[in-house]
Parts: C-alpha cells; sequence; structure tokens
RNA sequence: GGGGAUUUAGCUCAGCUGGCUAGAGCGUACGAUUCACAUUCGUAAGGUCACAGGUUCAAGCCCUGUAAUCCCCACCA
C-alpha cells in the first residue's frame, strides 16, 4: 500500500476496467423481465429503482471520435452516479452498422482493388461487407473501455442482429397491415455516384451560382411566344406544361393555348398554377415533373405526365436520338447552343441559388423518379406531437421540444428505401407471375434470406433495398431494452436519452414515433441534449480542416480521467462549445492533488497506527473548528452535486467537487490536519470526496480506493455518501479564522520588502478566537512566531478581520504602508456611501425583504468600524 | 421566408426562480520552496456583462428595439 510521488493514470487504468468488467460490477441487479416466485413476470413498478441509457451506437468498424468521448463522460457520469445511489442502472453498449457511412467506405475499398458493386449480386456484396466490418470491428469497444464507460457488455446490442432485425420486420408489418406504408413513385433525392436515394434530411443543400437562361418557347397558331426562366435547360424534354400565375394579367389570352416545345415537335399547355410567381423572371415557368418537386407537384395537381429525361447514370434518356447518352451537363451545353442557333434563347442572368448535394460525397444530387418505400407520417406524428405537447418528455435544453414539435408539425412522408446491399432488407416481395391476376403485387416476408419465393402457387421475388439506417435505429430503446409486448419491462422507457443535438430531427424524432407507435409510451422519460465539440478557436472540426482532435490521444497524455474532466468543463446542454485542452491539464492535476491527499492521508494513518478499522466500521467526531467546517462544506457540496445531476449541470457539478477537493480539503482542512490528525474523519472525509468525485473520474478514485490500506470493495459500487455530522458555530469560527489568516498573508505580501514573512511574527491582544487558536494562525500564515501582545499596542493592526491581532512590523516599514492604508479607507468609504445611498431611498426600505435591509444595515455598521480601526491604524503610524 | 440560439476578464466558459463587492480554469504579474503534491503553495492585477430604451426599491438575468455571429428547416423556375 504505497503511494507513488504522483499520479501515472497509465499505470492503473485498464487493469481497473478489467477488474471492474471481471466483477460484474456493470450488470444491473434488477433483471429485465422481474419474475414472482412462481416464474411468472411481474410488474413490480414501484418495487425496486432502475435507471437505464443506451449508448447512441458508434460505428461498429470506427474509432471514436470527441463527440463520443463526450456521450461517454456525460452517460457514464450519470450511470456512476445512480449507481452509486444504490440504483440497479443498465448502460447498455452498442455497434453500428452504419449503412451508408459503412457502405462508402467499402465501395471505396471495393474502387482500390478494381472492382466496382455491379460484379456482385446483393447477398455477396451483403456479405463481403460483413466480413470486412467483422475485421475491423472492436477498436471502438476498447476505446469506449478506455474512456471507463460502465456498461453491461453482455448486452451489446449490434444494429443488425436478429432481434433488431425481428423488432424491424414486426413493426414494419404492423405498418403494413394498418395501411401506413406505401409503395410510390415519387421524387426521391439521388446520388448519381451511390446509386442511392436519401430521405430529405439527409441532404445537404449549399448555395451556388447558377445561370438563369430566358427561353422562347412558340405559341401554337399565333405569333407570340411565351418566354420562361430555368436554370436546368437540359430538362426541357421532359416538360409537361408552361404555368403562370392566374392573376397574372400579361398571359390572361395565352391560358390553355398549346405552345411547342423547343428542340421537339411535342406541344404543352400553358396552365395556371399558384407556383408561377410573376414577380420572378418573366412569370412563366416549365413545369418538368419527372425532375423538380416542384413540378412534382404541380403535376399532380393538374394530371400532368411524368416523363423522365436523365436516368440514374445522370445520362440523358427518352429525348431526341442526338442527346440520348450524353451527361446532363453536355446536354445543357448542346441545348443551349442549338437554341441560340433557332434564336429562342433570349437571355442569361447569373444567380446564387441552393443547390442539394450528397451529404458523403459532394455530388449534385437528382431528382429521380423512383418507386420507393415511404412511411405515412402524419399519424406517427400526431400522435408524437400529442405526447410531447402534454410534456411527457422533458428536454435539456428545455427549448429542443418546441423546434422539435415544428418539426413533426412539417413532417413530410418518409422514404425507407435505400440502394446499398449493406443494411436491413426490406421484407416485401414482388410478384413475378403477372398472371395470377387476383394477388397483390407486393407481399410482406419474413424470409428476407432468399431471393425468391413460392406462396400458393405464385413466385415472389425480394425487393432489392434495404431499409434507411433512421427507420431500425428508431427502435434503439426497444431492442437495446428487449422490450416485448408480453412482459413488463423496468428499464422501459429509458430514463434518459443522451445524444447530440444534430440528431434531433433524424433520430431523437424518429424513436418517439416508432417507440409510441409500437410500445404505446414514450421511449425515454428526459432528453439531454450535447452540442458540438469545436476546436479551440471555436471552428468545427473536420477531417479537411486538419483541426480534428483525437480522444484516445489525449487519453494517453493525460489520462482518462482527465479527458473526462475536462471535456465536461464549461459545457452545457445543446451548446456548441470549443473544446480546451487546458481544461484537461486542469482535470490531470486534480487526479494528481486527489491523489496526493490520499498519500498524505495514508501517511498519517501509518503513522498513527492507531486503528486498522474498515470503513464500515468507522466513528468519526469532530474535535476542532477546521473538522466541523470541512463537514459542513463537503455536506454542502454533496447537496451541490446532487442538485446538478438532478438537472444535468455536469459542469457545475465538477467545478464544485473541483473547488471542494482543492481549495477547501486541501488549502485548509488539510493543512490545518498537519496539527491534529484526527485519523477516523481523514479517512471519513477522504471516503466521501473519493465516491462524489468517482462519477466523473472513476479510474483515479478506483486506484486511490484500491491503494487505501483501509477501503473495502470498490468505490465503483461504494453508497453515495450521508451528510456529515458537525457543529455548525464551530464551522462558523473557523471561516472567521480563514479571514484573519488571508489577511496575515496578503498584508505580508503587501507590505514593502521581500521575504516577509520569515520576517515579522504575530502578536495577539485580549482576543480569544486567536488566543485560543494561535498555533492554528502560526501553521496556516506561515509566520515564524506568535505571542501575546506585551504593553502598548504597536505594529500594523490587521484590521479587515476584526481581531486583536498585530503585524511586528517596525514602524519604518509600517509608515512606507501608510499610502495603501489610506487608499483602503477610501475604497471602503466608497462602499458606505453606495450601502447608504441604498438606505437613504424609502422605496427601498419599505419595499425589499425585511432581511436584505437589515442585512445592508449590518453591512453598514461594520463598514463605519471598519473604517474607524483603519483610521486608528493610521493615527498609530 | 419560418424557427432556434449566441454576445460576460487576454482565451474557453459559469452565473439556476432578479438581491451582499459578477465567478472558474487557463494565461499574466509578483512572491515562496527539503517535511503529500512544481501536475506545488501564497498574493495580486484584469470586466461599460454587445448597444439603446423600458419595467423594478433593485437588472448580467425580465420586456421592447438595434447590431454582430452561428445553426436548423423551407424555398429560390
Amino acid at each position: 500500500m504505497t503511494f507513488a510521488k504522483s499520479y501515472e493514470p497509465g499505470e492503473f487504468e485498464s487493469d481497473i476496467y478489467a477488474a471492474w468488467e471481471a466483477s460484474g460490477v456493470f450488470t444491473p441487479s434488477v433483471p429485465r423481465v422481474p419474475t414472482d416466485n412462481d416464474g411468472n413476470g411481474v410488474d413490480d413498478r414501484q418495487g425496486n429503482l432502475t435507471y437505464s441509457i443506451v449508448m447512441p451506437p458508434p460505428n461498429a468498424n470506427g474509432n471514436l471520435h470527441i463527440g463520443h468521448g463526450l456521450t461517454v463522460a456525460l452517460e457514464d457520469s450519470l450511470i456512476r452516479y445512480h449507481r452509486l445511489k444504490g440504483i440497479s442502472t443498465w448502460y447498455i453498449p452498442g455497434a453500428d452498422h452504419a449503412g451508408f457511412e459503412t457502405w462508402v467506405v467499402y465501395e471505396r475499398f471495393l474502387e482500390k482493388q478494381g472492382h466496382t458493386r455491379f460484379e456482385f449480386s446483393r447477398d455477396e456484396l451483403y456479405a463481403r461487407v460483413w466480413d470486412f466490418v467483422a475485421e475491423q470491428r472492436g477498436n471502438m469497444e476498447l476505446q469506449l473501455r478506455a474512456l471507463g464507460a460502465s456498461c453491461a457488455w453482455d448486452d451489446l446490442t449490434f444494429t443488425l442482429d436478429e432481434n433488431v432485425v425481428d423488432r424491424v420486420y414486426t413493426t414494419f408489418e404492423k405498418m403494413w397491415k394498418d395501411g401506413m406504408i406505401y409503395r410510390g413513385e415519387k421524387l426521391v433525392n439521388f446520388c448519381p455516384k451511390h446509386q442511392t436515394a436519401f430521405a430529405d434530411i439527409e441532404v445537404e443543400h449549399k448555395d451556388e451560382k447558377g445561370t438563369l437562361w430566358d427561353i422562347a418557347y412558340p405559341v401554337k397558331g399565333s405569333k407570340k411566344e411565351i418566354i420562361v426562366s430555368t436554370t436546368r435547360p437540359e430538362t426541357l424534354f421532359g416538360d409537361a406544361a408552361v404555368a403562370v400565375n392566374p392573376n397574372d394579367e400579361r398571359y390572361t389570352d395565352l391560358i390553355g393555348k398549346m405552345v411547342k416545345l423547343p428542340l421537339t415537335e411535342r406541344e404543352i399547355p400553358v396552365i395556371t398554377d399558384e407556383h408561377a410567381d410573376p414577380a420572378y423572371g418573366t412569370g412563366a415557368v416549365k413545369i418538368t415533373p419527372a425532375h423538380d418537386f416542384d413540378d412534382f407537384e404541380v403535376g399532380e395537381r393538374h394530371n400532368l405526365p411524368r416523363l423522365q429525361v436523365i436516368n440514374e447514370e445522370g445520362k440523358m434518356v427518352n429525348v431526341p436520338s442526338e442527346y440520348a447518352g450524353l451527361t446532363t451537363e453536355e446536354c445543357r451545353k448542346k441545348v443551349l447552343k442549338d437554341l441560340k442557333e433557332q434564336d429562342l434563347l433570349r437571355g442569361e442572368k447569373k444567380i446564387v441559388h441552393s443547390v442539394a448535394h450528397c451529404y458523403k460525397c459532394g455530388t449534385t444530387l437528382e431528382p429521380m423518379l423512383k418507386e420507393q418505400w415511404f412511411v405515412d407520417v402524419e399519424k406517427l406524428a400526431a400522435v408524437a406531437i400529442k405526447h410531447l405537447e402534454a410534456g411527457e418528455i422533458k428536454f435539456y435544453p428545455e427549448n429542443k421540444c418546441k423546434v422539435l414539435i415544428n418539426y413533426l408539425k412539417g413532417l413530410k412522408d418518409w422514404n425507407i428505401s435505400r440502394q446499398i446491399p449493406w443494411g436491413i432488407a426490406i421484407p416485401m416481395f414482388r410478384k413475378v407471375d403477372k398472371t395470377a391476376t387476383d394477388e397483390p403485387d407486393w407481399i410482406f416476408d419474413r424470409r428476407t434470406n432468399l431471393r425468391e419465393i413460392e406462396k400458393g402457387g405464385v413466385r415472389y421475388v425480394r425487393d432489392e433495398d434495404t431499409f434507411d439506417t433512421w427507420f431500425s435505429s428508431a427502435h434503439w430503446p426497444i431492442v437495446c431494452t428487449d422490450w416485448t409486448e408480453e412482459n413488463y419491462n423496468p428499464y422501459y422507457p429509458l430514463n434518459v436519452m443522451e445524444t447530440g443535438a444534430d440528431i434531433l430531427f433524424a433520430w431523437v424524432a424518429r424513436m418517439i414515433m416508432m417507440g409510441l407507435y409500437v410500445t404505446g409510451e414514450v421511449p425515454f422519460k428526459e432528453v439531454y441534449l450535447h452540442g458540438l465539440v469545436l476546436d479551440a478557436h471555436g471552428q468545427k472540426m473536420s477531417k479537411s480542416k486538419g483541426n480534428v482532435i483525437n480522444p484516445m490521444d489525449l487519453v494517453t497524455r493525460f489520462g482518462s480521467d482527465a479527458f473526462r474532466l475536462g471535456i465536461l468543463r464549461g459545457r452545457s446542454a445543446g451548446m456548441n462549445q470549443a473544446f480546451a485542452e487546458d481544461a484537461v491539464i486542469a482535470g490531470r492535476n486534480l487526479c494528481n492533488k486527489l491523489w496526493n491527499i490520499s498519500r498524505l492521508i495514508q501517511g498519517i494513518v501509518d503513522e498513527k497506527k492507531t486503528d486498522d478499522l474498515h470503513s464500515s466500521e468507522l466513528e468519526y467526531t469532530t474535535l476542532n473548528m477546521g473538522e466541523d467546517w470541512i463537514c459542513r462544506e463537503i455536506n454542502e457540496c454533496l447537496e451541490q452535486v446532487e442538485q446538478d445531476m438532478a438537472n444535468y449541470r455536469f459542469a457545475e457539478a465538477v467545478e464544485t467537487l473541483y473547488s471542494t477537493i482543492w481549495d477547501k480539503y486541501a488549502d485548509w482542512f488539510l493543512e490545518s490536519q498537519k496539527m491534529f490528525k484526527n485519523v477516523p474523519l481523514l479517512k471519513k472525509t477522504l471516503e466521501t470526496l473519493l465516491i462524489a468525485l468517482h462519477p466523473f473520474a472513476p479510474f483515479v478514485t478506483e486506484a486511490i480506493w484500491q491503494n487505501l490500506s483501509w477501503a473495502d470493495g470498490f468505490v465503483a459500487t461504494a453508497k453515495w455518501p450521508e451528510k456529515l455530522e458537525f457543529d455548525p458555530i464551530s464551522a462558523e469560527n473557523f471561516e472567521k479564522l480563514m479571514v484573519v489568516v488571508s489577511e496575515v498573508r496578503g498584508t505580508l505580501q503587501a507590505l514593502p520588502g521581500t521575504n516577509n514573512a520569515k520576517k515579522y511574527g504575530l502578536m495577539y491582544d485580549n482576543d480569544s478566537l486567536v488566543k485560543d487558536n494561535q498555533m492554528l494562525i502560526k501553521t496556516l500564515a506561515k509566520v515564524p512566531t506568535i505571542n501575546a501582545l506585551e504593553g502598548a499596542p504597536r505594529g500594523l493592526r490587521l484590521a479587515l478581520a476584526n481581531h486583536e491581532l498585530y503585524l511586528d512590523v517596525p514602524e519604518k516599514v509600517v509608515s512606507e504602508y501608510k499610502e495603501s492604508l489610506t487608499e483602503k479607507i477610501l475604497a471602503v468609504g466608497r462602499e458606505l456611501d453606495g450601502l447608504n445611498a441604498r438606505m437613504m431611498n424609502p422605496n427601498y426600505v419599505s419595499k425589499a425583504p425585511e432581511h436584505l435591509v437589515k442585512e445592508t444595515e449590518d453591512a453598514i455598521r461594520e463598514k463605519e468600524a471598519l473604517i474607524e480601526r483603519l483610521k486608528q491604524q493610521l493615527k498609530l503610524i
């Protein structure tokens, strides 16, 4: 049981984690299906206290980034705190197959090997990615351990686990039966590079420079023409109409007429629609239902044909032969050239407009007409809104609830089809044999391992697509807790969902909708959203900027605890905040401080050899003011931490612990204990602080706990401390003594000359607080002597503390101090003026609460007395 | 166009329902040093709380407006 001179996290962390894991301290004590004596499931809602958090699953084959580090710091401190509180905690780890992300990585890998996805079947690709992920897997799980995440590893859920797929299929089937799933030909955001569609939420809009061209469409049977404005001339082949605003008088005579579509032989009608903005361009707009979202809606309203002219590779189709096969860009050039030759191009204007991009590769997304599976979200959103408005979920920060409701109110149907092999196969099969007319075209079947099935003599082939990752992730609280229809599960709903504010819509919203749909209950009672971790200068971290901070580097350099303490510093819910390495260093220093505090105390325990009592047998009493005071301060600290944890104020909790341990416990209490050495109290208070800091700094607190000669078990499973007993009056007196000591130190510093603390002693007169504690004052103030004053007062009286205490300073030095004394009198005088002014105000006296008025009166008396003392001091000189 | 936020010390941020002299970490300056810790100890300097009004006995905090910065959603033919 020896303590090295400093704490070296690297020497302890992995062993400690292994010991925790091996002893099963992370396993919840209450089973997820509580049973009675006969083994039947029971609803013991009242019986046991449980606390559950599911981890937002990191990418299974990736490394943790700093956001994960923050997530673990937040979630694990909640879990550990509640575990110490004696609650059965379940922190469920997860791993994400990360459908699209992983697919992009894998496709790049294929390309490097000289292959493309088109050489393999969907099933082959799935198997290959599975192996690819399996090979890379495991890193992030080790990293979670390094961060100290106290999760139940046996319950790790992978997003492609059988129970996840089962649950997703069950939900999908239910939705299918409920008529909430439909196959629709709709415009989807399609990435021609990745060959897949995206949900609206995955699209990134960027402002880009573009050109707005004016093109003349000749009106049939008239010499007139109608000029439309477009940024995409190549889509004119897909035009189904020209629209003008019904109130636009310029075009009244043309409504209903046919115009000739340039470069083709087709004719299209002029229609009226509110979509056409008379103030924009010429006020007339070409309508291309198959390649523009607004035009699609106009087309729906007017029953216009959807003519697809761009295919999935971004090439022109269904166009005159000289254009067929061109890329959209080539086609645009040729169209413009040809229009110019025919004198139909009437102008161009540079504009800035926002363009949809693939959030992964940046390719411009093509609105593409495709048959996809959609979820009708109307009911889902309505139910979610109802529960949110009823306040069933508490949000941190609070305003995100409104933001979410606002989003849900405008939610459009959800495209859940992805043309990516890596994911959960959509369990729908299409009829092959067209002759069996009374059979539906699509049937639901769970046998997605088969490409083709037979039912009632009819052959069906599986839809090749996979689910949008968010469709399955939306089930996360349900699948991680093993929620079932049959049994009451004490861990569902979760106590809190902690995740990034950036996925409020993509994930949190969908978990709420899905949770309510599947279980009838909201999936979590509270939501804590964290903001982005920005770099030191407040910039978003990105690979291209090269400002990415790797959490594992910090763990290696400063220790896991230091990282956790540091990243929680100065952070509040929902806010993007800069990351300060300084804060991690401060965390590292705190760990070392605590280590050395323990080293000192263990040293005293060894030296005194008074007892070998273990924690459970400890009986302590306070014997002097400093001891009463520290008990009071520790109690206040515990209370503060409890309050902060209940309100998710992590940074404040850490701050309170930091200052209690450092500024109070070490700087004042332990300094005074060098005289008194109250061993049972030292043990008790140290244990209390170790437990209180444990949620935030699990490793160092455990390393110390294991190193102490008297502590048993793990601090990780210790009991959250009860309040300490103390004498409040005595504690108050210590505070007075602290003021005395501070003034001695401050005055010695302010006096001219160096090494004053060694030169001048202290003298006291007729003052019991000082007289009774002279040795303590001498120790704390580090003065060479302390004696009773003999004869008339001399030297420098310490006026601030209002005690009969004098610094034994020669008159020459005192007179040099005169100036600062005068300044002090003036400063106190200014404060006094302010207080007096307040009391002169009759409204203050009559309207402010009585205790405040009384406080002001007291303060005035005190200041007046102080000025008097200072003036006397001045006279003495 | 709709919505959400931010602005407090040199830097990164606290400041919860308005109430003593606005706090912390880092940084800066000055001083200390065997006796737990230089990953230390002590002391200090540093703030027009973005700006302008208002409410109030009292405003960093509440209200109105202005400016700057950032984010999300929708739209831009």
